[in-house]
RNA sequence: GCUGCUGUAGCUCAGAGGUAGAGCACUCCCUUGGUAAGGGAGAGGUCGAGAGUUCAAUUCUCUCCAGCAGCACCA
């Protein structure tokens, strides 16, 4: 028989027959191993158990303290147990698929009555009846006609559909039971059901889903969960969603009285006096940034006739998602139609066309706090952070060929000192690389794509690549920053586009005394103020930093005879450039601490009897409990350094 | 936009085929209290909008609007 070398994690190499099995391979290592074996992995491939190893290759065995395999496996079997339950509970259900993602695993399946969450609670309980009994876990490998036969006889179409779109590259069709019940899957999987843990996973939601992922296709019925390898971990998991719960800017909106939202605006804002200070706080440190990095500014119409849209292109491409504005003119044969604008970079163009622009213009940085207005899909809608009236801290830099690099270069520079003033050490690039349908020849491709690459690297970053994802006239940056509790945000943006300016017929001339055509590098560092206010709420939970924060000092009175002295450190605080108030309210000072801590005010300053007598304020920080008694003099020292803008220090 | 769910006082929520309730917030009074809710009284609602069924609809049905979750979308 012929014989195979496998090459095991300490360096060891031993012979086995060909087409021997992990199993037996674990269990001729220990009946031990072999118990507590839950697959493999083969030369850096999870491998099931069950499944024949032909060649020599390299072989670890994983047991349940392996993690990354021990998790995607439980998740994978609770994916194929739920499939079952379901069926089980409804036999006329059609299964699709079922892939773990983050923390879990998702099925979609087809059913005409939705699920509700009894349903869920009915599922959850018979998934532990399947995990109790401890089915055993069989693979076969299966021909194509085998599969789409069997499924067509059982009227599963979605199978049909899927076991057709399995390459057909030689790689096996495999067929996994679970007890009674099989599925079309590629593993691996564990050996019984009962190796799953029974009481630490959890059905969490059901919504609708497209059949891969297109909503010109049926919509099913999507249920997920999240599983883990003991109830610890679940509990942990809960925990902290309820934390992230907590911080959502919607919530912390209403709470902190920064802003709301109502029916007759949908997905606009209605910011209040606190949310706006912070708007304006980061828009006058965004305006100093830019004008300190060679950017003029400019504003533009709101309002414009189509035919702008027209000429960019907007208008083909965009039109469902545009407020359009119908003027009827008086005197005028026909209405005109215009479209606030969804964008600032065809005005943008204007702007630069007025007047003979020569090379010794360029690079030319034209920024734009640029409010636009996207007619949003309804269902994109969310709280600040998708909304369809929205302001850009927008600019277009013009410019040659030769100055894309610098230019990039000078950009990254640029924005990771913004995100770093901002409190985000943590954020990567990526770099989108040509599309299939795109404009340009490959040469130019070529160097815009070097150019951006080369100028990450001038700037001294690494960058990712996406394949294939950039925009059809041009290759682009992402700047995705991650927030303290790990989520990332795509924020930042560089794309080099030399269409618009071939559209809109924007030129230079140049040394040569010829016209030529600049290119247009469209970018952003935070992407729209709304979005990322909510994300700087997100991500401190309300805690903003202290020149951020919209209320930054109250100055609270412990006795009436206090507001005199109240009132005088209030202004000795605004004096120093500190957003202060006075709380004089007949309230006793635990309400009033209650009442600002939960309002996110970073400072409470409590004075009483004592504090007016020796000059001093009692100092409470939000999150600490412990005061602290501090001079008048002291205190307003130092919250003027707290106040100044990173920039500013 | 699609699927499902939701819409009752400023907020969080209860409620029932006979036109409404709690807590907090708000106003006033008492209380001057030393670091996360002192006490009392009062005011506050076309029950998201429209139509239908009914003697009677906030409650049942339909349509629309908005919100939530997910999907799709995000120039």
């Amino acid at each position: 028989m012929a014989q195979i070398s496998l090459t095991f994690p300490d360096g060891n190499v031993r012979d086995f027959a060909k087409g021997v099995t992990p199993a037996e391979v674990a269990e001729s290592i220990a009946i031990s191993l072999a118990k507590k074996a839950i697959s493999a992995t083969v030369n850096g491939t999870h491998w099931d158990l069950q499944w024949p190893i032909e060649a020599d290759a390299t072989i670890a065995i994983n047991t349940m303290s392996d993690e990354a395999p021990a998790l995607e496996l439980i998740r994978h079997d609770l994916a194929h147990i739920m499939a079952r339950a379901v069926q089980e509970l409804w036999p006329d259900v059609k299964v699709t698929i079922g892939p773990v993602i983050e923390n879990g695993w998702y099925y979609d399946f087809d059913r005409k009555e939705p699920f509700t969450p009894e349903d869920l609670g009915a599922i959850e309980a018979k998934m532990k009846d399947i995990i109790n009994a401890r089915d055993p876990v069989r693979t076969e490998v299966w021909s194509r006609e085998k599969a789409v036969a069997y499924y067509k006889e059982r009227g599963e179409e979605y199978k049909v559909e899927l076991v057709g779109m399995i390459p057909d590259d030689g790689q096996p069709i495999r067929m996994y039971w679970h007890g009674d019940w099989q599925d079309l899957c590629r593993g691996p999987h564990l050996q019984n059901t009962g190796q799953v843990p029974n009481n630490s996973f959890k059905l969490m939601s059901v919504a609708g889903a497209y059949w891969r992922g297109d909503s010109d296709r049926a919509m099913l019925q999507r249920i997920y969960g999240v599983g883990f390898k003991d109830p610890k971990a679940l509990k942990a998991h809960l925990t902290m969603l309820e934390e992230a719960a907590k911080r959502d800017h919607r919530k912390l909106g209403r709470e902190m009285d920064l802003f709301h939202m109502q029916e007759e605006a949908p997905g606009q804002i209605f910011w209040h006096p606190n949310g706006w200070k912070i708007y304006t706080t980061l828009q006058d440190y965004m305006r100093r940034q830019q004008e300190e990095d060679g950017y003029v500014e400019v504003n533009t119409p709101q309002v414009v006739n189509r035919k702008l849209w027209e000429a960019s292109g907007h208008w083909d491409n965009y039109q469902d998602n545009m407020f359009i504005v119908e003027v009827d003119e008086e005197h005028a044969r026909e209405k005109t139609l215009n479209a606030l604008k969804p964008m600032n970079c065809p005005c943008h163009v204007q702007v630069f066309n007025q007047g003979l622009k020569s090379y010794r213009d360029l690079p030319l940085r034209m920024a734009e706090f640029g409010s636009c207005n996207r007619y949003e899909p309804s269902g994109a809608l969310h709280g600040i952070m998708r909304v369809r009236g929205f302001t850009q801290d927008d600019a277009h830099i013009f410019c040659t060929d030769e100055q894309v690099e610098e230019e990039t270069k000078k950009f990254v520079t640029f924005l990771a000192k913004i995100y770093a003033h901002l409190g985000f050490d943590q954020w990567k690039v990526k770099l989108s690389t040509r599309p299939e349908k795109r404009v340009g020849t490959e040469e130019s491709w070529d160097k815009a794509e070097a150019d951006l690459a080369n100028g990450i690297r001038a700037a001294g970053y690494d960058f990712e690549i996406q394949e294939g994802e950039g925009a059809f006239y041009g290759p682009k940056l992402e700047f995705v920053l991650t927030d303290a509790i790990g989520r990332d945000w795509q924020c930042g943006t560089l794309q080099i586009d030399p269409n618009l300016p071939e559209r809109l017929d924007a030129n230079y001339i140049g040394q040569d005394g010829a016209k030529h055509r600049p290119v247009m590098l469209h970018r952003a560092v935070l992407g729209s103020f709304e979005r990322f206010i909510g994300i700087l709420i997100e991500s401190h939970a309300g805690k903003l930093p202290f020149w951020l924060a919209p209320r930054q000092v109250v100055v609270t009175t412990i006795v009436s005879e206090a507001d005199d002295y109240a009132n005088d450190v209030v202004a000795a605080l605004k004096a120093a450039g500190v957003r202060a108030e006075a709380d004089t309210r007949n309230e006793k000072i635990n309400y009033k601490v209650r009442e600002h801590s939960l309002g996110k005010v970073p400072v409470i300053l409590a004075v009483g009897a004592r504090e007016i007598d020796e000059k001093t304020v009692s100092v409470r920080r939000l999150g600490e409990k412990q005061t602290a008694v501090m001079s008048l003099d002291d205190i307003v020292a130092e919250l003027k350094l707290a106040a100044c803008p990173p920039d500013l220090k």
